[in-house]
DNA sequence: ATGAAAGCGCTAACAG
DNA sequence: CTGTTAGCGCTTTCAT
């Protein structure tokens, strides 16, 4: 890398010290303007940029907020990692982003990278498999070490920071009851995210509909498809009971794979069975039928998040007492839950 | 942020100097085992982490790379993205992400930002605006300050880098002669990318295509739609020519809405109009019918781009002369180009 | 109006 | 074996 030029290399050029070429380039009052033009002329000419790593270690903050994200091709994700980049840049942050790809360790060693010093705040949305194992260590320890987070969409009650979700349970219950009011009389459940929070919460708000709806709660009618499952066979058992005409989906994509494998089984949509999910992607819209589905409004919850982050950073002396936020999502009615008549 | 516990702290604990801490901490065979192992305890249960805004100073390092990408909700960069992060992360680079939104300003923003001592290394994608524009001096600023870059897809000859393209002008010759091999008589273009370095040499591919296979090119064929103006509009326009029978599409979005409206305009796809497009978004093969598409491999650009920077980083002094590779795409043929028999 | 000195946290050469 | 010193690039008192 070709030397950048320093204060020092100013200072020496014109024989002055460089405390004097530093008050100059600040337009400081203490020197005088002969020397402070001849300065920042010189500056600029040589395209003078103060070292950013000098300055941190001076100011001890970096105006860096860590990201990290399950996955970045999950629609979401994307959309929030969007909301925090607009206002971060807005506000002159950097956003150092890592992706955890659902992994435990991966997330551990990505903090571990992150924190040392490098890193104002952090937001993180948990990996599946860190859910799962429930170990927090890695988290709980940043927070005591002095660095502000704030958790977002996959949290975790143990951990004490700010927060933002989207009321999954109350919109499990409406996407469930938006099921019901446009015509089915049983509904299933599809949940390929058993092992997330908001994956439970959103099973509990399909089982309140049902019940408010004195409709039978059915474990049977729950499917719960792992990883190593196939997603198919899982789906053809339950559909072999032909009097289901309902799908809630907990996640676009098995509502996408939902949708083809029940097209190539001669059912009729919405006629025969109606669908809806979770997570507004891109994708919904364009098939045939559309899928309606919860938009969670997921740039909203990453602009969020970066300002309750940055408040926490730039206030620190406040101590603030933790805030969980709530989105309220919104149902957004397609094709494939149109009422019959 | 609570104070972290720096070696002074340390040093003060023991009474010994910070310079002891230091070698102790790296297990230095100078310091007595009886001292490091005190020190290393003390450390340890303290939480120790080194400061690394202060190695960053010394070292004139800062394991960081940015990442500027138009914008991540296009499937491509976001594979992209992933690339590089795989690599990154394994190398134990950071990365520094700004989405450039297609804006020039916020591009040149970002890089002001960035480059003021921050960053090892940048890889980019030009927004459509500075390919509009064509004023690339952030970018060559940024090089002659000695931060090597490495472009990626939207590229400008103009600038001395290494850079990885896919092989443009050949893939919609691929696609193109698909579609005509596919039975199509008279194939049309559509193009919301005109801007960009990319869209027009795959208009060239398209057209050499057609002379190959003695077809007339027909500027009427090829449909231009810019930002402002209605693609419903620009498509309805073209197919009022009922000959059309066969669409290349230049980039994902514009196929997923021109196979919507084709539909809605009761034609049958692939029977009266082929569709294939680049870019092979998640998207395609979900539709009805699925759409013939050519992936660019966008997580091995990512990959390459990544390894292809921090082999310059790491290997400043070889002075190695720049090299643009060309990843070959493939075309996956769907429903939407079937051979009609 | 200018400069010297201390310090941010750390390393490394050199002394003792 | 341990400590002193200088220095990475910069800012900020405090002298002069």
């Amino acid at each position: 890398m070709k030397k950048r030029i320093t204060l020092k290399d100013i200072a020496q050029h014109f024989g002055v010290s460089i405390a004097t070429v530093s008050k100059a380039l600040k337009d400081s009052h203490e020197i005088s303007t002969s020397t402070k033009t001849k300065i920042q002329d010189y500056a600029k000419s040589n395209h003078y940029k103060p070292n950013v790593t000098a300055l941190n270690l001076l100011n001890k903050n970096t105006k860096t907020i860590g990201v990290i994200i399950p996955n970045i091709m999950n629609s979401f994700f994307a959309k929030v990692f969007v909301g925090i980049e607009n206002i971060a840049s807005e506000k002159g942050y950097h956003l150092v982003s890592c992706i955890s790809n659902e992994s435990y360790e991966k997330e551990v060693k990505t903090i571990d990278l992150l924190k040392h010093g490098s890193l104002d705040g952090l937001i993180i949305s948990l990996a599946e498999e860190t859910q799962v194992l429930q170990n927090y260590k890695h988290l709980t320890n940043t927070l005591n070490e002095g660095i502000p987070m704030v958790m977002f969409d996959r949290i975790s009650e143990d951990i004490e920071c700010d927060k933002i979700i989207v009321n999954d349970l109350e919109s499990a219950f409406q996407a469930t009851k938006h099921l019901i009011l446009s015509g089915c009389k049983r509904v299933g459940l599809i949940s390929v995210i058993d092992n997330l929070s908001v994956g439970k919460l959103r099973v509990e708000g399909y089982k309140k509909a049902l019940q408010e709806c004195d409709m039978r709660i059915e474990e049977k009618l729950i499917v719960r498809i792992h990883k190593n499952e196939d997603f198919e066979t899982a789906l053809k058992i339950v559909l072999a009971d032909k009097t289901i005409d309902g799908l809630l989906c907990l996640e676009e994509s098995s509502a996408v794979n939902a949708l083809k494998l029940i097209k190539q089984m001669d059912y009729k949509i919405p006629e025969d069975m109606s669908i809806a999910c979770f997570t507004n992607g891109k994708l919904l819209q364009y098939l045939s039928p559309s899928i309606s589905a919860i938009s969670q409004h997921g740039k909203h919850i990453g602009e969020t998040a970066a300002k309750m982050l940055i408040d926490r950073i730039e206030n620190e002396t406040e101590n603030k007492p933790y805030v969980t936020k709530i989105v309220k999502t919104s149902l957004i009615e397609r094709d494939s839950t149109k009422k019959l008549n």
